[in-house]
Parts: structure tokens; C-alpha cells; sequence
DNA sequence: TTGTATGCGTTATCAC
DNA sequence: GTGATAACGCATACAA
């Protein structure tokens, strides 16, 4: 008695329904096509019987292509990359894909291993949200010119689809709304910048906007990584002392927001009174925090379907030249941008 | 010009090394032993120029092991489910396995279609955090006889190995805390219990507790849905308006904690002063609404990478009968249960 | 120590 | 319409 009853195989199918292996497969992949209704019954009937499922890998083998699609994420610790994951793994499932999660834990010495693990795995194509560091050249071989499509960060070099957050719009957002609430002092706060494309062109905006509404308001931008806590209360101190009214903090994503309210926590001010404060992602938690926290939506839902809706085109096929799609936010506006004078 | 340029193959290595296939698969798989150095060298060198990489889909169809393990989490978008994710991908990581995904996002159709699939792969095995509803016998059918670890939900009739947190000593730790900071009055308020092992362990372990502390305490306790804000609300009213001094309400989890604040938000009250609260579950906002909410912290980490060892051991062909591992949690005391009275 | 041959579960190309 | 048969990329029993 094997310990392993083995999964019944085509072969199997064929012997029971006495036809033979091709016809079995004929049914799985042709069934509407060339098929004596009488044999189809049989076929029908055996798998039936035997509970058989084709076995993906096989199939994979035979064909090269895996019905595959392998996702890198940055961080699935980051409730942004698990929503946007969502959305994908949706769209690829009412595709008929199925989704290779690799995550790179913030590593980047991961992300060549990922890669190239996903392709051992014959993925179809990528879905890419990673930390960019890694050439553009050393990245196409690994791809194998398979479909690719970025979502959030884009990679030097590497021209396919990318989907985003309009990171223009979103600041601007942020902007809009904190000028109408009063306030004229502004600090944005982003993880240090790296060669992570979302994070420089929030800065780049947030320079533009304050370039453009200067001098009736200034501001400045400071990185504050998870090791300098310290660094943040500073930064936030001395952006409390050299303005007229309580300034505003914005900050370029959840994690941020969240280091930015340990820090007004720390330092004993109260959000909308001491200090204002927006940011990028809408979090469960935002609405409780404090007065509650005006934030920036993010549609990850939208960004992680439509990102795997432009994959399994291209693996369909398209040729047209890389798309850029960007989404914009919504401003969900809370009592933590309350200006109080 | 073909689109794809094809991934090297075994042969390819072969022929360029001028050996035979039968060589290379040695010295992928029998590098130490059976092996003249020279040929080696030569091998190696062809594996290197050619960027070779094995097919883990061709290899798991010659060997019958895929070197993959099934996971499949309840839902995805509870940080509880990702936390455990990552304690166990790290751990199947170290000892050369994989680990693919299958979400249920909290819909019990897709349990069955998710087992069968991660099936179909050849997964060695599987960790299984679901929902909880399948008929034992069905699901064994589908397990092959594959090793399975169970964590935080136990399936009824399925004898495996089961890690979770210790859920009587979690309520426990809940109510020592409550007793010693002067609370007398307790609401336990959980998700609908359903056939989740988890929740009813917890109900089950606060109703003894109740018990033992009548009548110097007393409580009760009540399911809240996602889709019932009000009954929520109404139940923290009747648990105030029953009570000489401010009740304490106890949450199941990290997802009901959320729902307890928004009530207790919707109502106007202050956290650790018209009402204390405590949660299972340490999310990264707990110490940052209202005073800080308390909370019983799992091991998260250590409950994923001690799943995934067990599996790895019952992979390797360990015998012992079913384990049953439970983990303490560790309390967090906030502001949230500071009796003001 | 190395090469040859076979088969894992499929699909595809041929015949019939 | 249907049935042999080869091939996908690899590992192994066996022969050399």
C-alpha cells in the first residue's frame, strides 16, 4: 500500500473510457470541437470517476506557456502592496492566471533571486513593484523578453506599461486642500529617496508646488528612514519654530504617516491643533488616529487590475508601444488638517 | 528571429561541455560525489556561459517533489494573515522550498478551488489558515495524504499538527490585566463565531474565566459583524449602562479592536475613560489611537516559521503522531485600559 | 566515472 | 473523428 493512492493521469482516463490519450486530451483542450458526443460522454464520465485534474505542470512542459504570472513585491508588510496585489491577483484569476507572489522583504539582494526564481517557473509575464536598483540589462535577460508591466516604480531603462498613482495630482491634492484650510508652512516628509521613482517624483511635484506658491508659502522636504526617529522630531521642531501658525507635514505614504504620528505623539502635540498633517494612502487606521487623519486614496484595487489587465494583454499579444496609466487620489479630508488659528 | 529566445535547456549545457545530459543532472544534483573534477569544471564552466537554469516544472514531473508548499490564508488583507505569511515563507525559504499563495479572501467557495489548485501544482504540502467549512473527508481527498500543519483554525476531523496562540492564556492575560487596573464589568466581543476554532476557543475561554471570577465580575459576550455597526453599538451602550464604573470591552482580534474604535469614536466616548478596551492582536496603530490601546500580542513570526518547520519535518518523512503547539501572547498595557475612576 | 535509454503527464503532428 | 507517437526538460536505472 503506497502511502501516496497517486493522482490518476490522462493515461488513466483513457484506459477507463477505452480511448486513448489523445482523445482525452482533445476533450480538455477541444470540447466543443471534433468530438463524437457518445466519446465525449465516456471521456466526461472517467474524469468524473477518477476525480482526474490535468496536471498543470505537465501541461506547462508541453506547451511553454504555464497560465503563470509572477508577481515581486517590495514589502507585502505595506498594506499598499497587499491592496494592490488584490487587485491583481482578481484580474488574473477571472483571466484563467494564476499568481507567483515573490516578496522581497525590503531586500534587495532578493530581487534578482525572485526574478529569476519566477522565471524558472515559466511565468507568462511579471508584474513589478520592487526596490530599482537593479540594472535595466541584467533585468531584460532575466525577463526573457517576457511581458512586463511596473506598477507604482519605474525602472531606468526598461520601457514597458506602468501603472500609478498621478503622483502630480496627489500632492497637488494635498496642496489644494491645506492652502484652502489656512495653513502656509509646509514640511514634506518621504522615505529616503533611493532610486525609488514613486518617492522622487512626490518630491518633485511638492518642489514645483511650493516653487509656484511662493512667497505666500514655503516649505521644504527632509527623508526619514525607520533608523532616525530623532531626525523626524527635529525636523518637525524646527519646522514648528520657524513659522507664524502651526505648519503642515505631508507625508509621502502610509508607512511615513505613521512614523510622522509616532513622532507628534512623542513630542506631545496634538494633530490639527500643534501641527497639521496629511498624507499619501488611506489607511484603516487613519479615521481613528487622533482627529483622524486627511489622507490621499490611493485606487490600489484599480492599479492592481488594470496592471494585470496590461499584462495578460501583451501576453495576448499587443504590440503597441509601453503605456503610461496613472490614476489619481482622493482626497479624504479629516481633522487632522482642521487648521485652528 | 523567434520572440522568445528559448531558455537553455539541459542539453544545451551538454553539448557545449561536450558531455552527455546524464553528466549535467549529476553534477546539478551529485556535485560532491560521482564526479571528475575535470568534467566538472567543464560543466560548470558551459552552466555559466549559457546562464543555465534548471526547470523546477520539468524536474518536480521527473521527481514526483515540486519543492512547494501550498498557503492558503483566510484573507490576505488581515495583517495577522501576511504577519504569519512572512515568519513562514522565510522559514520553507531556508530549507530550499518555495511557497505559493492562495487567498481566500474571505470567500468559502474558493477553499476547495484553492486546495485543488495548489494540489494540482504538486505542492509537498500545505499550511492552512482557512475559513474552516469543508467536510473533512472531502478535504482529505484532496490532500492526497500530503502533510498538512493547521494554524490558528482547526478543522474538524483533520488530525495534523496545528500551531496557534495559546487563546486561553491570551483571555487570560486580558483579564488580569483588566482585574489588576480595577475593571469589574466585561464585554467580549467577537466576529461571528461560524466553525472558526480561533473564535470559539476565545469565547469559550472567556465564558470560563466569568465564570471564576462571579460574582466580584461579570460580562458577557457578543458576536459583531462587518455589516451590523449598530448591534456593536448598542451592545457597548448596554455594557455602560449596566455597569457601576466603566466597563471593559475585550476584542477577539485586530479586525474587531477597528470596529470597537469606530463605535466607540461614532459614540463620542474616550478610550480608558468612559470605557477601557483591550485587544487581541498588536497592530501598528494600537499605540497611536485615542491613549494607546492595549493589546495581547501574537508571535506572529514564530507561529508562520514554526508551521513551516513542522510541515518541513513531516515532509522529510517524520512519524509522530499530531502536534499541537500553542504560543503565549505578550500583553502591551496602554492607556485604553487606565481606569480613571 | 560516464553514457544510453526510459519515463514523468501533457500536447501536437501525423497518419488512419 | 480517432489513435499511435514524438517531444517538452529533466533524473535515474542500467550498461559500459
Amino acid at each position: 500500500m503506497s502511502p501516496h493512492p497517486p493522482r490518476s493521469t490522462i493515461a488513466d482516463v483513457a484506459r477507463r473510457a477505452g480511448v486513448s490519450k489523445a482523445t482525452v486530451s482533445r476533450f480538455l483542450n477541444h470540447r466543443d470541437t471534433l468530438l463524437s458526443p457518445e466519446i465525449a460522454q465516456r471521456v466526461e464520465a472517467a474524469i468524473e470517476a477518477l476525480a482526474y485534474t490535468p496536471s498543470p505542470m505537465a501541461r506547462a512542459l508541453k506547451r511553454g506557456r504555464s497560465r503563470l504570472i509572477g508577481l515581486v513585491v517590495a514589502d507585502i508588510t505595506n498594506p499598499y502592496s497587499v491592496a494592490v496585489l488584490s487587485g491583481a491577483e482578481q484580474a488574473c484569476r477571472q483571466a484563467g492566471y494564476l499568481m507567483m507572489l515573490f516578496n522581497l522583504a525590503n531586500e534587495r539582494e532578493r530581487e534578482s533571486v525572485g526574478l529569476q526564481m519566477l522565471s524558472s517557473y515559466q511565468v507568462e509575464g511579471f508584474i513589478l513593484n520592487t526596490l530599482g536598483l537593479e540594472q535595466g540589462a541584467v533585468l531584460k535577460s532575466v525577463l526573457q523578453d517576457r511581458p512586463v508591466v511596473l506598477v507604482d516604480r519605474l525602472y531606468q531603462g526598461l520601457e514597458v506599461d506602468f501603472v500609478s498613482l498621478d503622483n502630480v495630482q496627489a500632492i497637488d491634492a494635498c496642496f489644494d486642500h491645506l492652502m484652502a484650510a489656512g495653513y502656509r508652512d509646509f514640511l514634506f516628509v518621504t522615505e529616503p529617496l533611493g532610486a525609488v521613482s514613486s518617492r522622487i517624483e512626490r518630491v518633485r511635484a511638492c518642489e514645483a508646488r511650493l516653487a509656484a506658491l511662493a512667497p505666500a508659502a514655503e516649505g521644504r522636504w527632509v527623508e526619514a528612514g525607520a533608523d532616525d526617529p530623532d531626525g523626524l522630531a527635529r525636523a518637525l521642531q524646527d519646522a514648528r519654530a520657524g513659522a507664524r501658525r502651526p505648519p503642515a507635514v505631508i507625508a509621502a505614504n502610509g508607512v511615513v504617516t505613521m512614523r510622522i504620528v509616532a513622532a507628534v505623539t512623542a513630542l506631545g502635540w496634538r494633530l490639527g491643533e500643534e501641527i497639521g498633517l496629511i498624507g499619501i494612502d488611506d489607511t484603516s487606521w487613519a479615521p481613528y488616529v487622533g482627529p483622524g487623519i486627511s489622507a490621499v486614496a490611493q485606487p490600489t484595487d484599480a492599479l492592481g487590475s488594470l496592471a494585470a489587465r496590461c499584462l495578460i494583454e501583451r501576453i495576448g499579444g499587443l504590440a503597441v508601444p509601453a503605456r503610461t496609466i496613472r490614476l489619481p487620489g482622493t482626497l479624504m479630508a479629516r481633522g487632522s488638517t482642521r487648521l485652528t488659528p
